[in-house]
RNA sequence: GCCGGUGUAGCUCAGUUGGCUAGAGCAGCUGAUUUGUAAUCAGCAGGCCACGGGUUCAAAUCCUGUCACCGGCUCCA
């Protein structure tokens, strides 16, 4: 029979010759690299049978795809080796996911991090074993039989479309309803490691059972599960609660509470010199600063539609005179009322009010994390009132200005997620569909490629969320762009037109960094600690040799204060070697020596943080250097 | 909030099957050392063993409640 190839040639294969076969027919390489197959476009076990005219493409193990269906498999020889090990262990779902693979269970007994060990180590035996997966076809009813013992499996066999078919597969006594495909046999999942266990909801929705979940991963060799091991190990150096204590940035006080983060000095000026930036930013792109309470009568909340939309992310009321006053979780009704002050003309508009708002909101105990994750924490918040024609090139324009901030902290790889209408929501149709295509028009006319998430844009309209890749490509999110009908109508906001009526601005919402809390942790971890000079808390710190220096280390202090930079004078009684290495833990950008050599010339001897020994320098020269270097933000 | 885990000095960690005044390194303090590119030496001080109940002759250790933290689920700036 004539099979065809992606290249569009034909090969010739016996007849009843299977997917693995044209494999080897095209050459050996390609076997040994191949897990699976596609059929006119349909993913297919190796082992399955080809037909006259079928259209073949090869999945290799390096490939995504192929990486998934070796995941995908490991996830089915961690779901055999958990049911030898512990019996009437109910079966969830087990598929591969970005970096690795899961499979959720319900033990009889609760297991631990400490049982993966001894589950490694069956599914090592299976693989060993070479066991072939063997798929089935199955009609409902004895898929229905097949898996009677399986509540979940039943669940997702009556989910099924009628028309699907049922397929099943085995390896040795363990069957599980999957549609795969899968390798040959167990032998060829090469590397893997079993990573942790977690609770998970059966299908994430928490009405339902909580599940045990086993993280893993699997890869076609083991310098790239090494590499992979790696990168975790690197994460968790670059973790910002481990280096926000070591750097002495700030921490979190149980007495104080959780969630509720102290800035130390240091986090603090950090903090400061992000502000500072970020202030001068949008005043030089045509924005104005505005300040609100934290705290608001309930009335406004009630107007705002917060009180009936947000309640669960807001505290309860406290009373003053009799009166309910809520803590803010958002900002937008203060700008509003600032806006609602007097009468604005469309001659105003667009009005670009900015503020970094401090809000406060209700997260479960769980979600907590570090400075990620926290209940009190600050926007970097603006709201825009515009006119309709004036919407699209506005939201062009906060786009372009994100851009041009996240660059400057060395950001510039993002994913860009477009969220539309949620199911509980507010407005008219014709107004979420005229601010999802101006937030589409705008992406589109910037030139950024995004994704669609659909049914999850705020309550009172669409939005842009950005998240950011991280120097380890991890993404976090921080930008939000959301358009706004609903706030203007509930607070009546207007302004006068040409034609001397009243008309309704467009808000726009947006945050660029978050909050500076989430920001400043996804930088501590991007830099992992070792901020750039601009940033730097310390940006110097000079190193006299012996006592004697101490004067002349003073006046070098001096100097470089005087130009206007961070710099500290180590005159500790330790030795040279000493104030280095602390230097280096506080991770310094510039460690400044200077014994009788510099002092009689008038130089210091520059050590980075980044290059280590650099040489002497004089004075002025590094003064100079370094300014530029801070005002370049390099 | 839910599932699992953890909580010992400022930090990182020891602490056998419950059994003497709970240990170490680093940091801190005091003294000596005056030092040339990642830790000079010595001494001292520092602990309601997260918090509250309980079991026991005896609890850091066992049970239980609360709180916090960690890995996830959920949620999101």
């Amino acid at each position: 029979m004539k099979i065809s190839l992606p290249d569009n040639s034909i090969i010739e294969l016996d007849d009843g010759a299977t997917a693995m076969e044209a494999a080897a027919k095209i050459g050996s390489r390609l076997a040994k690299a191949a897990v699976a197959a596609t059929v006119n476009g349909q993913p297919v076990d190796l082992s399955h049978q080809l037909a006259e005219g079928d259209a073949i493409g090869i999945i290799t193990d390096n490939s995504p795809e192929g990486l998934e269906v070796i995941r995908h498999s490991a996830s089915h020889v961690l779901a055999s080796a958990v049911t030898q090990l512990y019996p009437g262990t109910q079966l969830g779902i087990g598929p591969a996911i970005a970096d690795g693979f899961y499979y959720d269970f319900k033990f009889p007994s609760p297991v631990s991090e400490n049982d993966l060990e001894k589950i490694e180590a069956r599914m090592k035996e299976i693989i060993k074993a070479k066991v072939p997966f063997l798929r089935h076809e199955l009609c409902r009813e004895d898929a229905a039989e097949m898996f009677g013992a399986q509540p979940f499996k039943q669940e997702l066999l009556a989910d099924l479309s009628l028309d699907e078919k049922v397929t099943a597969y085995s390896i040795e006594g363990f069957t599980d309803l999957c549609r795969g495909p899968h390798l040959l046999d167990t032998g060829r999942v090469k590397t893997f490691k079993l990573l942790s266990v977690a609770g998970a909801y059966w299908r994430g929705d928490e009405k339902n059972p909580m599940l045990t979940r086993i993280y893993g991963t699997a890869f076609t060799s083991k310098k790239a599960l090494d590499e992979h091991l790696e990168r975790l190990k690197e994460a968790e150096r670059r973790d910002h609660r481990v280096l926000g204590k070591q750097l002495d940035l700030f921490h979190i006080d149980e007495e104080v509470g959780a969630g509720l983060p102290l800035w130390h000095p240091r986090g603090a000026l950090i903090r400061k010199i992000i502000e500072d930036f970020w202030r001068d930013a949008h005043l030089a792109n045509g924005y104005e600063m505005v300040m609100i309470p934290h705290i608001a009568s309930a009335d406004l909340w009630k107007t705002s539609g917060h009180w009936d939309f947000y309640r669960e992310s807001m505290y309860s009321p406290m009373d003053i005179d009799g009166q309910e006053y809520i803590v803010k979780p958002m900002n937008c009704p203060g700008h509003i009322k600032i806006y609602n002050s007097r009468t604005r003309s469309y001659r105003e508009l667009p009005i670009r009010w900015a503020e970094l708002g401090t809000v406060y909101r209700y997260e479960r105990s769980g979600a907590l994390h570090g400075l990620l994750r926290v209940r009190g924490f600050t926007q970097d918040d603006a709201h825009l009132f515009v006119r309709p024609d004036q919407l699209q090139d506005e939201i062009i324009s906060v786009i372009r200005f994100v851009l041009y901030m996240l660059k400057t902290f060395g950001f510039d790889d993002y994913e860009v997620y477009l969220s539309t209408r949620p199911e509980k929501s507010v407005g008219s149709d014709e107004h979420w569909e005229q601010a999802t295509s101006a937030l589409k028009a705008a992406l589109e006319e910037v030139g950024l490629a995004y994704e669609l998430d659909p049914g999850e844009g705020v309550f009172y309209g669409p939005k842009i969320d950005m998240k950011i890749r991280d120097a380890i490509g991890r993404a976090w999110q921080c930008t939000t762009i959301q358009v706004d009908f609903n706030l203007p109508e509930r607070f009546d906001v207007t302004y006068v037109g040409e034609d001397n009526s009243e008309h309704r601005p467009i808000m726009i919402h947006r945050a660029l960094l978050g909050s500076l809390e989430r920001f400043i942790g996804c930088l501590i971890e991007h830099y992992a600690g070792a901020f750039p000079l601009w940033l730097a808390p310390v940006q110097a710190i000079v190193l006299p040799i012996a006592d004697r220096h101490n004067d002349y280390a003073g006046q070098v202090a001096g100097r470089l204060k005087e130009a206007g930079l961070r710099v500290d004078l180590d005159d500790r009684k330790e030795s040279v070697g000493r104030k280095i290495r602390d230097a280096e833990m506080g991770k310094v950008p510039f460690m400044l020596i200077v014994g009788d050599k510099e002092a009689d010339a008038g130089n210091v001897s520059v050590r980075s943080y980044a290059e280590g020994d650099r040489g002497s320098e004089a004075v002025d020269e590094l003064a100079a250097k370094m300014t530029r270097q801070v005002e370049e933000k390099s």
